[in-house]
DNA sequence: GCTCCGACTGTTATAATATAACTTGGAGGC
DNA sequence: GCCTCCAAGTTATATTATAACAGTCGGAGC
């Protein structure tokens, strides 16, 4: 299992920049890996949460592409290290994940990627790259606030909204590198 | 199976009003399903596509509830109607159907609604009712417009986008009729 | 410490959604 | 008529997800 994807060089940003866009830019993906385990770590002692070993692997799994991976990917995962795993291992600690806000599910490939923001309170839209399947979170508020006026007038309320976009990310929409 | 669903008397909004909104709006229901076969039908006539007895009959039975169907929703209604209906009869013609605009698929619920818009060239929102299940189209450009932008901020090109509300329909946030 | 409780995990089974691959049929062009 | 192509029929299987129940573990209260 390669744990990092993206290190190419070539990139229309600098690495400070656009950290929004996490996914489509270059960065020191271990050090990522362990920052977003400790915000999980501490978010959870904050609030009384458990990330038990088990939820702690599925996001660890998660984190290593910025990929969105289906359940079942990560039951191979945990099976190759030994693990029973059934399905409902990797669903429960996907469960847990998204309703914390750990994790996103990704409508649009029915799999799971891991929050790139975790802590902060948001609803991101997602950019999903239909040649490499690498998705990036984007942000939704201002797109969100028209969708809830047009919601608005047909006397609609809104409780979620899932805004998923398919196409090219910058790596596979340049001819080559 | 009952044909109309939503024909109460109690709504924010006239029948004239709001006929973008048309599934939580009253309004006679078997007049709009033969108008928007109708549709299929020309469209497909001008465009060189073959609405065939199957796609057309899945077409009508999308129609016939503003609801989104999963395919297997409609697999049943086929063989309540005698055909054998295995699963690859209800995908090739949703497929058909999606393809060419006269219905759309509902990531969140992997389930398929007719089109409420067809020959116009749109890519809604949906409004998906988490009581009652039922799904309206609003229009969503503004919203993509902006989604765009934050896109191509990460320089990533959208091929399309799935924009979709879960809550409560006029109906259902009522406490009664 | 003990016990109870509630949350998590393990396990079996199965449901729900979707597609692959190959065969048969039927409409239209030539 | 015959050929071609696309659609429909059919079998099998892949993929995604949940139900249901049994066992385990850790902490709260006594």
């Amino acid at each position: 299992m390669e744990l990092i994807y993206h290190n190419k060089t070539k990139s229309h940003y600098s690495r400070t920049e656009q950290m929004d866009t996490l996914s489509f830019t270059p960065h020191d993906h271990s050090a990522c890996i362990a920052d977003a385990v400790r915000t999980a770590e501490q978010t959870c002692r904050e609030s009384g949460l458990r990330l038990t070993a088990q939820r702690k692997r599925v996001l660890e799994i998660l984190l290593s592409g910025h990929r969105a991976m289906g359940a079942y990917d990560i039951l191979d995962i945990l099976k190759e290290e030994g693990q029973t795993a059934q399905p409902p291992i990797a669903y429960r600690a996907l469960d847990f994940l998204v309703q914390h806000g750990f994790a996103h599910k990704v409508e649009r490939l029915n799999a799971f990627i891991a929050c790139a923001h975790p802590g902060e309170d948001h609803a991101p839209a997602f950019l999903i790259c239909s040649d490499c399947r690498r998705v990036a979170e984007t942000p939704s508020a201002p797109a969100r606030a028209l969708l809830a006026e047009a919601a608005a007038e047909a006397g609609f309320r809104i409780d979620t909204a899932v805004i998923e976009a398919v196409g090219q990310c910058p790596d596979c929409a340049e001819p080559a590198a």
